[in-house]
DNA sequence: CGCTAACTTGACAAATGTCAAAACATGTGG
DNA sequence: CCACATGTTTTGACATTTGTCAAGTTAGCG
């Protein structure tokens, strides 16, 4: 009874997810039997580097933050995983250990399908399969971007890159960025260190751009922001 | 007649290519009807930064460099595909303008298969999907090993990475290798300056790990460099 | 040969990281 | 409401890394 009612969540936490609300109902309860919750605290690592995949991940509720290791614990931030998001789908089809590690950045709801559970519907269902080529195909433009960003701009083209998009809409001169997590997360993202990160905002509150006030920055010139990249 | 013989010797070659070897014979007959062969001159360009993508390509010979253009001519080579590598699948699924373009190193000849008839096989061959899930997820990977070594290693750590990459077999502690391209493409994909990869070379030979004749470089202990990226 | 392109070298400049300290914020218990 | 402890952010001085520019050098090739 227990088994039976805790399954029937899965299955409706698994529908919810866009990559599965296309899925027949009778395959997504097939699939949530093999489908476990994962509860992971606080600073717990889901996954270390090195480790073998055995399946993907399904954030319900909390964040995760996906980085590279350092020896000195200067980790690299390389994305922060929200709820309704999936990951290390392209991991498990390689089967190649994974390159970075995860963990949980709050108390955290994780789904854990394994290999097998996907690789089935897979078969029977092109349209999923078209759906994860989306999805993988996404974060692939994703890190293009990011090494784009990486290898091609300055410090202030990368803020700079990041406040516009965060815009409303392309075109507004003047909104409000929230920034979604502690300055230094957020510098680990841009690949900077916090003080390059604290310097660059300095620089451009102080050539009118921007207004700082604590992880709110209001954008000024959207337009001389743009000027920046060239 | 001409037409028949061309589609045949289309089909011919696609299914030569891995990412087809599996699929009926008739739908890649079925395919070759909408695929069409380009020539592209040394130099050309394939498609541009911007361009909206219709399709994906399959290079047969020759050699094409993806890569990130900058205002200066610095480009940024991100990958060079060899022949029977295909490439641009993920940027066609997306649906979003190229964020790189791609020229041809050399007199190259390309199979560019529109987006239709890459789709139309998808809903009937799932495992085809699961190939180019595959495929896809390769170019991921590679994609993350690249922002890892842009983000997290020095200049000399990274070409110490790509001696080890070129590597006979783990473990081997003497070997040569004979670099791809010239030194300004290697040092491109590196992400350095030719003149700070001159310099990196002359440290390695320095320290006795390397020693360096024009494009053959002779690795004496793999061991040490390993060594070097801790 | 002699020309062109590829590669190397040196002197220098710019960008970014490192370390340490100070300033600021935030939450807790008295 | 204060005082303290804790964690985050900023600032300054400095070191390091890498890029830039210009001038050589070398190597391939007609």
């Amino acid at each position: 009874m227990m088994m039976a009612k805790r399954s029937n969540d899965l299955a409706e936490a698994l529908r919810r997810v866009p990559l599965f609300s296309k899925v027949e109902p009778d395959d997504v309860v097939a699939m949530a039997e093999h489908v476990r919750e994962l509860h992971v605290e606080r600073g717990e690592i889901l996954f270390q580097k090195g480790d073998q995949p055995h399946g993907f991940y399904i954030l319900l509720e909390g964040r995760i933050t996906l980085a590279f290791p350092s020896e000195q614990g200067t980790e690299r931030i390389l994305e922060v995983i929200k709820p309704g998001e999936s990951f290390g789908e392209a991991l498990m089809f390689l089967g190649q250990p994974y390159p970075i590690f995860s963990q949980a950045g709050v108390d955290s709801r994780v789904l854990d399908i394994p290999e097998e559970a996907i690789t089935n519907l897979l078969d029977k269902d092109c349209r999923l399969a078209k759906r994860m080529l989306a999805g993988i195909s996404i974060r692939l433009h994703e890190l293009i971007s990011n090494l784009e960003a990486c290898s091609m701009r300055s410090s202030a083209q990368r803020v700079a890159c990041m406040l516009q998009h965060a815009a409303p809409s392309a075109g507004t001169q003047e909104y409000d960025v929230q920034l979604p997590a502690a300055k230094h997360i957020v510098a680990s993202q841009l690949n900077l260190t916090p003080e390059t990160f604290s310097r660059v905002l300095h620089v451009l509150t102080e050539s009118g751009l921007i207004e700082v006030s604590g992880r709110v920055i209001k954008v000024l010139n959207a337009e001389g922001l743009r000027k920046l990249q060239l």
